[in-house]
RNA sequence: GUGGGUGUAGCUCAGCUGGUAGAGCACCGGCUUGUGGUGCCGGUGGUCGCGGGUUCAAGUCCCGUCACUCACCCCA
């Protein structure tokens, strides 16, 4: 009996293909910066995956089944790409080149309670720079303008690219005299969901006198579209050098990712990102209507993820929740077919002929397939409706656009249809209905 | 993982205080040996998510479970 796994989602073709869409996408834009693929294997030792972040990850253990009880299990499915990316940095540091410029688009799993938008089995897109020893900054600047660049060419609602920069919020705390500023940041992050003055309780439950938290508050309201952030952070009179230099980054990342068409971007103090590896530049971003699903993508800086006897390999990446991103979409195409072309059959005698013309369509890059019955002619016309494919033709030499009724005499050696018919077209929600 | 809501034909839903299931759309066939989307006539289709319980009798009450969904948590 088959039966649905909650949070394992499985889509229909016609669905598979506006993700299948969105995936060329991604990996065109990701190869025309020069990125690199590669693909992990689904399993990590189970230690590796706990040792990074926190304790707490829902991720799933994987044994053999004869195994038995008593042997835990050593393995575990991949919950993000970026740990196990560090460890194929690690692994393969003498045979890759530095700085290592990488996409990797793969199934992740988290044990998570599934809801709209979150799932246990999704897909990730990311792409990282990794250097030995010393990533320049400008790598920064330059995996914000990818992923801005990849974002603006998919039909979504309008996202915004949420910067942030942990140097920033750690030398403002230690310059109002904090204790602990890592210890801040989890709490300064809840800010799009608990209100202003419960964070101010928590901070000051954390130690801090009121002072210190109205002034860590004053900075997490700071959001601007472009550098006029930096004289509002001076104007709140802390100064410390780690803060001065965090300015002065998420300025040239903001500027850097900014004015690419269709797609948002601020320096954002609110973001501080949880806790884990980062420790400069940080990423969110939202989809304009749909904030409740929280990022789609985000990301950071991490100095220290890799490290092996003699180097360390600091990082910069962002990463992609494809499963997410298609949550806003009708999900749907015009066809749930590649097929632009279904030719006709005239009767089972003659079946040979339709095959030869769906052959010289093919043989010039047109998707296209042969009726699977000699129906009545309206059938078969509508049998191509129903699946959204455009054109139908009539051996030898006709070619009916069903959508507007135009039929014209065509030589399958030289018809093309245009170019707009050859992929089908992703439609809107307005588009569907 | 914690707490709440929902679950009836492919889709959208109706089924009052318990008495062995309905509509519209879709689909199939005919009017139309053949180039369709309108119209008319006819037809297929439901273990009422699944399992158990209460009852003479349950879609309708109770319990469990699964799925979807909302908040929390966490994050893509």
């Amino acid at each position: 009996m088959a039966t649905k796994l909650s949070g394992f989602p499985e889509l229909l073709p016609r669905e598979r293909i506006v993700e299948q869409q969105v995936l060329d996408h991604l990996r065109r834009t990701f190869e025309l910066h020069g990125f690199a693929n590669i693909e992990t294997r689904a399993v990590e030792p189970l230690d590796v995956l706990l040792r990074k972040g926190e304790i707490d990850k829902e991720v799933y253990a994987v044994k053999r089944l004869a195994a038995g009880d008593s042997e835990p299990a050593e393995l575990a499915l991949h919950y993000d790409l970026t740990v196990p990316f560090a460890r194929y940095v690690l692994e393969n540091a003498g045979k890759l080149e530095f700085p290592f410029r990488r996409w990797q688009i793969q199934k992740v799993w988290r044990g998570e309670r599934p809801q709209q938008g979150r799932f246990r089995e999704f897909t990730q897109a990311d792409i990282d720079i990794v250097a030995r020893d010393m990533l320049p900054f400008h790598f920064d600047v330059e995996v914000a303008r990818v992923m801005a660049e990849a974002l603006a060419g998919l039909p979504i609602p309008t996202p915004t690219l949420q910067i942030s920069n942990r140097k920033i919020l750690e030398g403002f705390y230690l310059g109002l005299g904090v204790a602990e500023p890592l210890a801040v940041m989890p709490v300064v992050d809840k800010l799009d969901k608990v209100p202003a003055e419960r964070i101010h309780e928590l901070l000051v439950e954390q130690g801090l006198d009121a002072g210190q938290a109205d002034r860590i508050l004053a900075l997490a309201e700071i959001v601007t579209t472009d550098t006029s952030f930096v004289p509002r952070v001076e104007a709140l009179g802390v100064e410390h050098e780690l803060l001065a230099e965090g300015l002065s980054e998420l300025a040239q990342v903001v500027e850097g990712a900014s004015g690419v068409e269709g797609v948002v971007v601020t320096a954002d103090l609110r973001i501080a990102r949880g806790l884990d590896y980062y420790t400069g530049t940080v990423f969110e971003t939202r989809l304009e209507g749909w904030e409740h699903l929280g990022s789609i993508c985000s990301g950071g800086r991490y100095d220290k993820l890799a490290q092996d006897r003699r180097s360390t390999y600091p990082g910069v990446g962002i990463s992609l929740g494809v499963s997410r991103l298609l949550v806003p979409l009708a999900l749907t195409a015009s066809r749930s077919v590649p097929s632009v072309v279904l030719v006709a059959v005239d009767s089972e005698e003659t079946r040979a002929d339709s095959n030869a013309v769906a052959g010289r369509l093919r043989a010039r890059g047109i998707p296209t397939e042969v009726a699977a019955k000699a129906d009545r002619l309206g059938k078969q016309i509508q049998n191509a409706e129903k699946r959204g494919i455009p054109y139908v033709w009539f051996p030898p030499a006709a070619v009916k656009d069903i959508r507007t009724g135009d039929q014209v005499d065509a030589d399958p050696d030289q018809w093309d249809p245009p170019a707009a018919d050859l992929i089908p077209n992703i439609l809107t929600k307005e588009q569907n209905t």
